[in-house]
DNA sequence: TCAAAACGTGTTATTATGACACAATTTTAA
DNA sequence: TTAAAATTGTGTCATAATAACACGTTTTGA
C-alpha cells in the first residue's frame, strides 16, 4: 500500500487576502507596510503560508483574525495564483481571497502588529509580486457579486441608512445612482428592517436607520436577482 | 538576501478537472475508471500533479490535452480544495475547475488512454475523496455563470439549432423554459448568425441552424445581464 | 393525403425599470 | 423668528422586459 505519491514536486503555498472595507466615502483596503524581508518597506497584502496541519480555510481565518482580531469574517476564494515565478524568492502558489470587513469593528492593536494600515483603494500604491493583480481581480469579482447578492451590508455598520447604503454601493461601482429608484429596489427586496431609530449624525434631515433581516438574507442569499439597477457594468 | 523561505511546509499540489458535456438530452460528466492505486477500480475525476517547472494554468491545459485532445478548451477555476485530511495517500492541495467541450470533438483515443468514459450527470457514481463535493460546485458554478454569461455554446457543436440550445439550458437548470420566450430572448441577444442551413437530422419540421457571432461572443462576454430569462434559480 | 410532431412567430397583460418632481425635516445664518 | 440650504422620503409616468398563451407552417410517414 502507497503511503506517498511517487512525485516529487511539493510546493510551498501561501494565502494573500484583498480586505475591503468602506469609511462612508470610499472604499479601502487593509494593506501592509512592510517591516520584513523580501521586500521590506513596499506594500502587500496580508498573507501567509499553509501550515501542515491546517486545513485551507483554518488557514485562511487565522490569516484575517492576526490582522483584524475578528472572527467569522465574510470571505470568498478568488483564485489561485500560480505562476512559476511569481515569487521571485521560492515558487510558491498562492489561493487568493478577499474579506469584506465593517471598518470600525476591528482590532487597532491587530492591525498594527501586522504594521497594517487602511490605504484609499483609489489611490493604492504598487503592491509587490502579482498583488496588484490580486487586487484588481478582488473588485471585479466584489463587483459581480454585489449586483447579485447583498454582500454589501457585510460592509456596513448593523445599523445603517439607506443614503449610506447607496454611496457604498457608488463606491464599489465608481458610478452615481438614483437615490429614488435605488430606495425603492433596496425596500422591495423587503431585507431591510426600520429600527425606529435614526441617524442622529445628520446635519439635516436625519435618515431612518434600518437593519437587516438575518433571516432572510440567509435564505434569499443564493436566489440571485439584480440586487442593484440602475446600474449597467 | 533570502534564496528560500523559511518555513518547513511544502505540499503536492493537485489538479482536478469535472467535463461537462451535452449528448442532446442529458449533461454528461467524462469520468475516470480508474485503473491505477490508489482507488483502483473506482470511479473519479480526472486529474494530475502540478509539476515544478510548469504554471498552473499551464498544467490545467495539460491535464485536459491529455483527456481529450483538445486545446483552448473554456475552462473556469471553482475552488482550491485544502482539507488535511482530503487525500488518505498524503496531503495533497487540490485546484479545481470544471471545463465545457463539444461532446463529439474530442479524441476517442485520448480518453480511452485515460480510461475516461462520458457518464450522465443525474446517474453519476460515487466518486473517490472529496470528487463528489467538487462536481456538485461545479454544478452550482456551471449555473450562476451560464444564468449570465452565453458560455452554454462551449457545449454544443458550432451548428446548431434553437431547439437544441433550450435543450441544453434545460438540461443545466433541470426545469422546462417556454419554447417562444427562450426563442426570442435568444435571439434578442443579437449572438447567433444564422447559417441559412437547416438540421437535416429532424423527422419533423427542420429548425434553422446557427452559428455563434464569434465577435459579439467575445465583447458581451462581460456584460451580464440575464441570459436566461422564464428561470428563476 | 392526412395526422402527428416539431418549428417559427405573434399577442397581451403584468411587472420592472429609468427618468423625473415635490414635499418634509433639520440646521444654520440672517 | 424665519428663511435658505442640504438632505431625506415618497410618488408619477412612459417605456421596456417578462410570462403566459395561440396560431399557422413544415416535414415525415402511415
Amino acid at each position: 500500500m502507497l503511503t506517498r505519491y511517487n512525485h516529487s514536486t511539493r510546493i510551498l503555498i501561501a494565502l494573500d487576502c484583498i480586505v475591503f472595507g468602506f469609511d462612508g466615502e470610499e472604499l479601502k483596503l487593509l494593506l501592509i507596510k512592510r517591516d520584513f524581508e523580501p521586500e521590506l518597506g513596499k506594500w502587500s497584502l496580508m498573507g501567509g503560508f499553509l501550515n501542515e496541519d491546517e486545513d485551507l480555510e483554518v488557514a485562511a481565518n487565522r490569516i484575517l483574525y492576526d490582522l483584524t482580531g475578528l472572527k467569522d469574517i465574510y470571505f470568498e476564494e478568488i483564485k489561485t495564483f500560480g505562476e512559476i515565478n511569481r515569487d521571485p524568492v521560492e515558487r510558491t502558489v498562492s489561493v487568493c481571497f478577499f474579506a469584506l470587513i465593517n471598518i470600525h469593528a476591528h482590532s487597532q492593536d491587530a492591525a498594527k502588529s501586522q504594521n497594517a494600515f487602511w490605504i484609499s483603494l483609489k489611490n493604492r500604491p504598487e503592491l509587490i509580486f502579482d498583488h496588484s493583480n490580486m487586487v484588481n481581480l478582488a473588485l471585479e469579482r466584489l463587483r459581480y457579486r454585489a449586483a447579485l447578492h447583498p454582500i454589501g451590508f457585510e460592509l456596513l455598520p448593523e445599523k445603517f441608512t439607506i443614503p449610506q447604503l447607496q454611496k457604498l454601493y457608488e463606491a464599489i461601482y465608481d458610478t452615481p445612482l438614483d437615490r429614488r429608484n435605488f430606495s425603492r429596489k433596496i425596500l422591495s427586496t423587503k431585507l431591510l428592517i426600520d429600527t425606529g431609530e435614526k441617524n442622529e449624525n445628520s446635519a439635516t434631515k436625519k435618515a431612518i436607520l434600518y437593519k437587516l433581516d438575518q433571516e432572510k438574507y440567509q435564505k434569499q442569499f443564493n436566489a440571485f436577482h439584480y440586487f442593484v439597477s440602475d446600474f449597467k457594468v
